[in-house]
DNA sequence: GCATCTTCGCAAGTCGATTGCGCCACCGAG
DNA sequence: CTCGGTGGCGCAATCGACTTGCGAAGATGC
């Protein structure tokens, strides 16, 4: 599917505010209501817009903390990482998760309501998978920046 | 704000479809739906749901990679710091940026659409800050999981 | 046990979403 | 150059959901 400047617009507000309403919308990217709302259509069901979500506050919920761990794994077969993965994907803690080519073999993030949490988390969960050599915690100090936003150009 | 069984169950709810409409996610947390349209605007109020997004499927879009980059910086004193972040906020292909505790000095994510992007995308304004000493790119090679979900217990 | 406060559920009114239809511009063929 | 076809836009009417006010029920504290 071919994005012209309109449908590039609709997504760049969308991905700002998701509940924009379609007469809004419409006039912000310069179409009336319909032709608009038909777009919108569009680009949902081709599965360019995946979905709709609620972005919380992770102070006010309750789970300030977002820590990155780097893994290492003992090896790098299929049975080790498929097994890892698997692990990875029943921890709800575990917002993402990524297998890295390079340094560290996985990298996560973590959320967590402190740095006591986490240490729970990391020997009540982390240890007892199988195939971890290795976890080095990065820790942010500041959140500078954090947008789901894909950069369209 | 103190968030009760049913807050948590219609946070939960609108972290996975932020469109759900408002009679659907009243059956589904087992209310009526002017109580739990209610609930939702004390939430928003609140401040615990921040906002509202479309998220856009990164190949279908256009920018299937999602690099991170580990970045030192020369000094860590404020100015070096502020005029960093500064840089990073007027970037739109950097997602998320942290500055961080530990090893490295930040951690970006950056949106692109192949290695070539990036190699340009790091050569025309990563390069061009002030204060960056080095950067070590992570590539991961697989999605494992992605949610942007806080797990709410 | 009573008063008060909070929160629920119901119902009516209002607003936006949704669909069908006609129109216009663009494109290709003859 | 003209004509037929196609795709997308805008308008209008219908439908459905959101929204608000009010009465009732349950919980809490004195």
């Amino acid at each position: 599917m071919r994005l012209d400047e309109i449908d590039k617009r609709i997504l760049r507000v969308l991905q700002r505010d998701g509940r924009i309403q379609n007469v809004e919308l419409a006039k912000e990217v310069g179409l009336s209501p319909s032709p608009c709302l038909r777009r919108v259509k569009l680009l949902e069901d081709a599965g360019i817009i995946d979905r709709y979500v609620a972005v919380l506050n992770p102070v006010k919920a309750g789970l300030p903390l977002s820590l990155f761990a780097r893994v290492w794994l003992t090896a790098q077969d299929a049975e080790t990482i498929d097994h890892f993965i698997a692990a990875m994907k029943t921890l709800p803690q575990v917002m993402e998760c990524y297998i890295m080519l390079g340094e560290s073999d996985a990298l996560l993030r973590v959320a967590v309501s402190d740095l006591d949490d986490y240490r729970q988390f990391q020997s009540t969960h982390l240890t007892r998978v199988n195939g971890i050599q290795n976890v080095k915690t990065d820790v942010p100090s500041q959140v500078v920046k954090q947008t789901y936003a894909l950069p369209l150009r």
